[in-house]
DNA sequence: CTGAAAGCGCTTACAG
DNA sequence: CTGAAAGCGCTTACAG
């Protein structure tokens, strides 16, 4: 490999220079400069950025450690965080979350020395909140937050189940089944406040036979769906805690033969891009024109370029807007 | 930051022998491995993986250079990618196609060290081609390939455009119109093949005015299937280049209000997870559970631990399935 | 504007 | 089984 020693050699001058001409050109004599960027052409000379970490303890490398990319809404945002990340010059390592444990993921990622850390996957009273906020680096919680504290950029989780809930209500439904994901998590817990509270204001609550819990992936989500709509009394709407899980009940109320909203209503909540599609046309409520991951992503990069206090959290909370489109419908 | 010269410090070794208990544990004697082991813990010791890469000049990670994931193929395959390779204790390096120019990814990857490449973008006559096996870093294609050589695992592309395009001609179709993407991606180029195959071999050809080449964006797709569906005489068939494509133009289709296949039957090419949706149901050919973003990344991983030779590339051709479903029917 | 020297935090022969 | 020394390829004061 051929290192800036080589190039120095080649150039006449001093490892200095060359280093110089990488990092501060201004600083050194046009006729040197060129010196120095012919070798670098001639020797096709790639500066070493790891020994260059090394010393800059930086590494313009940043972690993102995101939800499945089964779920559509993390596809959004793993996509435009990238993107963002690519166009200011940082890379980006991508951690699924499941795939190894938050702990190993952040003490292989201090080693790493990455400037920053960009993460969906916490839940409410996670351990690993403190280790994150001990270790001094930079960081950025997305979709999902801890109890309190911590910087992230979320939806307003309560307000979009609420909404979402009366929309369900305001169309004459009364035995509305509500499917959502484990209430360990911050989007699962403040979404079925906002589900109780509509439903509560409206004289009327969850109903244990209508109310599941589950593992939000497409075969659990399927499962629940096809014991609900087998019930002696089947629910007139059903409620998914994510589009994603609405999209798997779809499948499954469809499997049967049954027609959307005819038959039975159904809404999601994340209003991501795949709703809008005219095979699908689902109703939820989200954010989609927030770009949430590119919040995220910018107030990281700031943070890392500007510093950060740990006594002013950037704490995030954007606006749900209903988007009503097919799925639902008047009950009969 | 605490360093091994810290932890040999406080358990009074040294440096050379805090190393081995952390690369070669059972070269050191279990007590002095233990006052080791305590001081680490008691500092929380965390090896700086960047010095160690300098000297090992290995980094443990890869870089995967994708198609953006609005493409839903390329949700799976990254998807996949990244499960593998961090079960086999890999990190990996995102970028997506576009964002940055491939001469700049591949530069700057030079410099990271990264112990290898997982590409999709690459063009057919690709200059970068030659640059990448110059390199000698590990490298593997999916998806796409140059035009000749190197290590790949792509489907058989030619095979896949003419098994569908026969399935459309069984039906009694005879205006096939056919959306591709630019012809210079060999994916493109060897499904177009694949259909002008099936097409002359039923005795006709494609015909110009239902033959369009365009950037693969749900807007240009939107677009183009407007445009033909207004035709003076519409095609009484679409067949779209990959699956994504056949989304935005069912989106289209959809939105004029008519019916799939009813007034226009639909296919679509690489059989993707969304395509078997009850509300989608999209004919398509593919190779799903090859699962070609795993071998892609055991490919390369073998490679980087066991060494390759460029006198034998590894090239892996998937075999296509046709799966037909809901949105291709019999001409009217 | 430039160079010599030290140092970033590891690993790796080498010697004992 | 363990330690002292050198070195990986850069950058960064410091001096001139």
């Amino acid at each position: 490999m051929v290192s800036s020693k080589d190039v120095a050699k080649m150039a006449g001058v001093s490892q200095s220079t060359v280093s110089r001409v990488l990092n501060n050109p201004a600083s050194v004599k046009p006729v040197t400069r060129n010196k120095v960027l012919n070798a670098m052409k001639e020797l096709s000379y790639h500066p070493n950025l790891i020994a260059r970490s090394l010393v800059t303890n930086s590494t313009r490398t940043i972690a993102l450690i995101t939800g499945t990319l089964y779920n559509g809404f993390f596809v959004e945002t793993t996509n435009s965080i990238i993107n963002l990340a690519t166009s200011r010059g940082f890379k980006t390592l991508v951690y699924f979350e499941g795939a190894m444990k938050l702990r190993d993921v952040f003490d292989s990622l201090r080693g790493q020395k990455v400037d920053g850390i960009l993460l969906s996957s916490i839940t409410l009273d996670d351990p690993m909140f403190e280790e994150i906020k001990r270790s001094q680096i930079p960081y950025m919680m997305f979709n999902r937050r801890p109890r309190d504290g911590g910087n992230y950029v979320v939806l307003d989780n309560l307000l979009a189940g609420e909404i979402i809930t009366r929309h369900l209500l305001d169309l004459g439904h009364q035995r509305i089944a509500y499917i959502s994901g484990e209430t360990n998590v911050s989007t699962f817990f403040e979404r079925k406040l906002g589900v109780q509270k509509a439903l509560s204001e409206a004289g009327t609550s969850l109903q244990p036979e209508l109310f599941h819990v589950i593992d939000t992936n497409p075969t659990d989500v399927e499962k629940v769906t096809l014991k609900l709509m087998h019930m002696s009394q089947p629910p007139t709407a059903i409620l998914c805690a994510t589009d994603a899980m609405a999209f798997a009940c779809m499948d499954a109320i469809l499997s049967l033969g049954l027609r959307i909203p005819d038959d039975v209503s159904l809404a999601g909540i994340d209003d991501i891009s795949m709703a809008s599609h005219h095979a699908i046309q689902l109703t939820s409520v989200g954010h989609h024109k927030f770009r949430m991951g590119e919040i995220a992503a910018e107030n990281l990069i700031e943070m890392i370029e500007h510093g950060f206090s740990p006594d002013h959290p950037r704490q995030i909370v954007l606006q749900p807007e209903l988007v009503i489109r097919k799925t639902t419908g008047r009950k009969k």
